[in-house]
DNA sequence: ACATTCTGACAGTACGCACTTACACTACGC
DNA sequence: GCGTAGTGTAAGTGCGTACTGTCAGAATGT
């Protein structure tokens, strides 16, 4: 038995380049060559780790998820004290989002969603999100006695798309450092108290 | 003087078709002869009504705000007494909003912003829907007599993410018809009173 | 009727891109 | 050291696609 595999460690170290890639200049415009450019290896070594171009990408998009993940619940375990879960992490976002611009990735996805295998994954994607984004919404609101919040579903999307729109709103310009700070702190207070 | 120049008349014509199809499969994908074989027409006939392909797409940017523009405005004409035009809009939103999926179009188009036209065309777009959401909620907080809501213009961008959100939930399969309603209705309204 | 410009159909071209084949080389277990 | 299976490099290949050249015919003002 010559030799262990090393493909799972190869996988996991190319990933971040991967998903920068697609963030960057979405699917479409993300050449296999330039992949490989960006990755240093060769084109033949990327399809011997994915078996095509879909097989990248989505596994970039799970990417995007667990760096958020991994993120937020750092920010959950440290800093106690600092106000809620969600606060710290609405906290942290309105100084912090999107700065790696890895939701773009989602964006390239939404693009491709006539593609079965892309929908699926963005759903799964999104409703981690949600999911979770409304869980912390729950603490929340257990911890500050809040019992007549709207919905706290709809109050989660509605953060999602706040979150959403921000990154729009930078990346076409419109929206200043300052001005994405104050729209998620602002509307973002309202939304998790929901009210 | 033989026969007079129906170009301009022509592209009024071909134009929703164009967005149309680019909403439906986005910008890479929208191949010319797909979008010749839409229209009806030859490929050459396109390139004679519009430069190149990009030149189709931004043209196509700017219909979406002229078609949600026209909608809007004859909301705000008609029905008068049930609400304020904000309202009124953010009901007929709430069943109708995204059904001719022309979003999908700006969508497409930030999967470009690489492309300083595209990026600048729907900057445009965004501010031109930013500004008139924000009118909407100034007349509605007028209207109401409320004076210390949060700031119109982060609320507007906050309605702006809301929708998008909306589209993307319907677009992936989260959201369903029922779920949009509610979360446009509920959350609208928050965002609209301010509080 | 006629000149002139628009209109429509078709084939073609150059290029970029996803993906493959082929082959030399290297590291490990026996 | 030897066979086996992993690793790196290079050169294709075939297809899809944006865009063009050409040319016959059709519609208009004079």
């Amino acid at each position: 038995m010559p030799r262990p595999n090393r493909s799972a460690k190869k996988r996991e170290e190319l990933l971040p380049v991967l998903a920068e890639a697609f963030a960057e200049v979405g699917y479409r415009r993300a050449t296999t060559a330039e992949l490989a450019r960006r990755c240093g290896v060769q084109e033949t070594i990327l399809y011997r780790l994915w078996n095509d171009k879909k097989a990248m990408f989505l596994a970039a998009i799970d990417h995007v998820y667990e760096r958020s993940l991994t993120i937020w619940d750092g920010l959950l375990d440290a800093g106690e004290g600092k106000g809620t879960g969600a606060e710290r992490i609405l906290a942290h976002e309105a100084t912090h989002h999107g700065e790696f611009g890895l939701y773009r990735v989602l964006f390239a996805g939404l693009d491709e969603v006539d593609d079965d295998e892309v929908k699926e994954r963005l759903r799964a994607t999104y409703r981690r999100f949600h999911r979770y984004i409304r869980d912390r919404i729950f603490e929340h609101r257990a911890a500050r006695g809040i019992r007549d919040g709207v919905d706290a579903d709809a109050a989660a999307w509605a953060l999602l798309g706040l979150g959403t729109i921000s990154n729009i709103g930078r990346e076409v310009g419109l929206l200043t450092g300052a001005a994405r700070r104050t729209l998620l702190r602002d509307i973002g207070q309202i939304l998790l108290e929901g009210r």
